[in-house]
DNA sequence: ATGAAAGCGCTAACAG
DNA sequence: CTGTTAGCGCTTTCAT
């Protein structure tokens, strides 16, 4: 079929041992003798067999990223940034979608399928409910998790309770109190991310004196539609929010939509703030607390290749920052004189 | 380390090349030894190598997805249908990043590093002009293109010319004759999508008897801010069109910004239609002609398949319809009696 | 610094 | 229908 590391040794006029640790750069290899290979290599334009190589060392050189979808901004914007670094490691990217709620049961179980295959798996933002997290897990291999945290996986998150809170507050400090958010679902089984936002919600309008009404609770479920429906059904109510924290911005722009529909302008009549800095966030004037997704992707797949590595490397979670950006979707409650707002104005 | 073929076919009492036979559904294996065999492999939680396999067969098992983008909408979207399809095949998906014109430079290309590591490849709208596109062709296995199109390589994609048409027929029935239109770039060597949606507007134009003014064609460069630019550049013409072709979504996204920032409405000051059926797009009120955009990919990947299985199965091409989804961005130029357009009220 | 040799775990003729 | 026998192309001790 093709050249093979033999064709290389011969026309070198070495062993093939000798070939195999010059091209892979090994030491004890002199360098006359290294470079003399790696140009008939090149001339015979060899490329090594990965199936052969994998078998005998017994590393595979990919890793899986599994992901419950695939053409989400959140995570495809992880992927690029995952595959970023493995390009750059000359590491195989696996793509596994784990299926949502809607089909999962369709698709046969993904952990069995990984088990020789790869030498690590990277999961972007399972719903810890999920059955196949654990079985992933469970198959004891180098992991690292984004957008999610379970016990003794290292894992690169947002401080969502702080970024709730720098939400909340942002809205407190305009004047807002009677402000509504948008949750997830009411699941027994939050989300990581929605556990944390909602607490830093809480949080915030405690330290404020602020009583959270349990009647300006609405659910989106982390959609565009959902957003827009928990919003209809916020103004509706008896006593409408003047402001409202939206869990992700893709529930906010439902929200926004919502409010046109009522023919109220957002940041003058409602004010809306979100979670994520979703591209389309600048688009359509939303103030976010913007996460820098494609760099979660990154350093997750930085700590897993650390983790690879040492072996031992002690398994390290990170936690990046998130800042407030603010536009005109926010704005001071009617007939109040806001404090300064922390955020810059973009 | 793990549980090999051997361990198998001890417990059961048959050969390694039994076992090989009996887990891969081959005939001639008696169905008795078939289902005792499969019975102890699962007992044993034996799971296959694929190095092994691969090194022996010479197959592979994977397929590369080289892509341009990761995290764009029409892109991920792609590769959803693509990872659907190759899941439920059991093929491994490796997915690769050619880069855009910013930092392909730096990386290292791609070409090489696929030669012996899968047994076909999917490209997803590389820009023809890119150099990386003629070396993996030139790679000689099994290839399958999605949204471009290159001579002798099967690929799968929407008649462009057509959608542009039915885009600019809608603008034309609405009564319009002052019609801009958005477009890529200047570029001498467009995109194949580029070159045939200008195409098809300039015979819709041609067809109704209207003339294209040169002067109301702006390049939007496919992006949002992009599209928001050009429309600005074309409300500032002496004459401004009264609607707008905007040959992608996310650049028609820019223009209704644009519109929204100069104070005029879209589909009544000014009309705007896309092509794409972004996602957004309904949240944004576009009218636009829909692309089944995770179709183009699930149909590469079986076109993609069924190459690798037949061998000689002839480099089949497809093309896929589209249709005209009509929303509040589009209305009847001002002081005209509209015919009755063409395609669905959304 | 280099070579010889023994696999890695599986598949694929070829017999039987 | 099943077993035997060679490898697939590389890595990796262990010598030298």
């Amino acid at each position: 079929m093709g050249i093979t590391i033999r064709d290389v040794a011969e026309a070198a006029g070495v062993s093939t041992a000798t070939v195999s640790r010059a091209l892979r750069g090994l030491p004890n290899v002199d360098e006359g003798t290294r470079s003399r290979v790696q140009k008939i290599a090149a001339d015979l334009d060899y490329v090594i067999s990965p199936s052969a190589s994998r078998l005998a060392s017994g590393r595979t050189g990919s890793i899986a990223v599994v992901t419950p979808y695939i053409a989400r901004w959140f995570f495809s914007t992880v992927l690029s940034g995952v595959e970023d670094v493995l390009q750059e490691a000359d590491i195989d990217l696996l793509l596994t979608c784990i299926g949502d709620h809607n089909n999962q049961l369709n698709r046969s179980p993904v952990a069995p399928r990984l088990r020789r295959r790869v030498d690590g798996i990277l999961i972007i933002a399972v719903p810890p409910a999920d059955p196949q997290l654990r079985e992933l897990i469970d198959l004891g291999m180098p992991t690292s998790m984004i957008g999610l945290t379970a016990a003794g996986v290292p894992s690169v998150t947002i401080d969502d309770v702080a970024a709730a809170r720098l939400a909340t507050q942002h809205l407190i400090n305009l004047g807002h109190t009677r402000i509504g958010v948008i949750s997830g679902s009411p699941s027994d089984a939050p989300f990581t991310a929605e556990f944390d936002r909602e607490a830093g919600f809480a949080q915030a309008m405690n330290s404020a004196g602020i009583e959270v009404d349990p009647m300006l609770e609405s659910y989106g479920y982390f959609s565009i539609e959902g957003g827009e429906a928990a919003m209809t059904a916020l103004l509706t109510q008896p006593k409408p929010p003047t402001a409202v924290f939206a869990l992700s911005d893709e529930m906010a722009f439902g929200a926004l939509r919502a409010l046109r529909a009522h023919g109220l302008r957002p940041g003058v009549d409602v004010s809306v703030v979100g979670v994520d800095g979703h591209d389309m966030a600048e688009h359509l004037d939303l103030t976010t607390v913007v996460q820098p997704v494609a760099e979660l992707g990154r350093i997750a797949a930085d700590s897993l290749l650390a983790q690879m590595r040492e072996g031992g490397e002690q398994p390290h979670s990170a936690r990046v920052d998130t800042k407030l950006v603010v536009r005109g979707s926010t704005g001071p409650a009617l007939g109040t004189t806001p404090s300064p707002s922390s955020g810059s104005r973009a």
